[in-house]
DNA sequence: GTGGTCTAGACCACG
DNA sequence: GTGGTCTAGACCACC
């Protein structure tokens, strides 16, 4: 079973639907810093998928920092090193202006886009069942 | 000169670009509903580009509900039907959770994430210069 | 014919061949901002590869911001932001350790190593014969 | 303790890493000709890594001509023999190359890079702490 | 026409 | 055993 879950769902490239679905689990706390990450073989055959494409998620991974590869031996899920607090916001400023915009055509209050926000703030941090 | 404003950036498809910049244009009130929406050519010819492009867009607006075409008379910005607040809040959920993981992978603090999300909100009214 | 000289040679591999090729073109001003890159499957028929192993070097070029894709009608030299200085020498810092530590064992005095440098430096400017 | 600094990093292979650490001891007069080398046991275990890993780098040591084997009484650093000036310039040129390349595409003045260049001489000779 | 994705399967470097 | 590279050839999105 792999520590990340993900259904593939057919639309957008495979090896992006890993990049996400790992990214997510490393926000939730389902995977940490030190944890084993799993062959990509491994990967590959569990998601029916060839190894080019789970490899090319890897290779992406490794360049955002989120993993890291020991060569010979297998990929570990990276420690974060802490970034400047100006770095943090353009990095997610993009997506905040996308969603107000998306909020704002869909006719939503402001006050419901923050409750919204809050609300899938705490189901992130829920335990799964 | 177009109602929309938008700066051509290589990297990701032009077609989508327009599309992201009519939402954005609608959403911050620069078009409202009943305003004249360029013709193709217009568009194509502003914007230097080949006028399938800018029909893809024009397709994808129509489909999103935000524009509608009067065949022979041009194109509107569409009245906005009132939809349900779980349809509203169905739309804009994936892109919450896309902005948790991507802010929470960034290390931000949850508070420091609501303070970005009122400054762009506030950012996004003032008028142009 | 390429507008980047590279002669391929075993040992290491060919996609990073491409992408140092591409860069020390770049650094001569054989190509400018701008300049129209060829087409992958050009670079790979014109140096018999495979086209997949010359779009890894692309993607790598992009990612380096050296090259700027327009979806569906070709590459293009990029115009290159300025960096903070201190950036910069981040940047070229591991190379000047390498040097210097690898002139050392050489025996290599120091002047010796400022000379080539700066032999180098102006054979870099040369015009082609 | 081993007689050259070295914090294995994730990303490149373990054997280089240690190649590189023992170069740089010696270009700093770290280690000096004559001195004893550990044993590949000591290293291996002192690293937490295979030894096969610290063979590989013993062999490419010697090779190198940096350290000399004596079977049977273990390594130990190899007195360098003098070599042709342009033997010397035709080892450190392709470095040299790279780096003014790299530091071009970054956009770096060549003041900056000899600054640079001077700078890291000097930390190279200062005592460690 | 362009670049981007995916599959299939081979081979090598690393540990 | 691991990940990394390369080849061959198919298909799609974009313009």
């Amino acid at each position: 079973m792999l520590p990340f879950p993900l259904k593939l769902q057919p639309g957008d490239p495979i090896y992006l639907q890993i990049v996400q679905a790992v990214k997510s689990a490393v926000a939730t706390g389902l995977m940490g810093p030190g944890d084993r990450f799993p062959a990509v073989r491994t990967i590959a055959q569990e998601l029916g998928v060839n190894p080019n494409t789970v490899q090319k998620a890897v290779t992406e991974l490794t360049a955002l920092g989120l993993i890291e590869v020991h060569p010979g031996q297998g990929c570990y899920v990276a420690v974060r090193v802490p970034v400047r607090r100006e770095a943090k916001a353009a990095a997610v400023r993009p997506l905040v202006r996308r969603l107000l915009i998306e909020s704002r055509n869909q006719g939503m209050a402001h006050e419901d886009l923050l409750d919204l926000l809050q609300r899938e703030h705490t189901k992130l941090d829920e335990p799964r069942h």
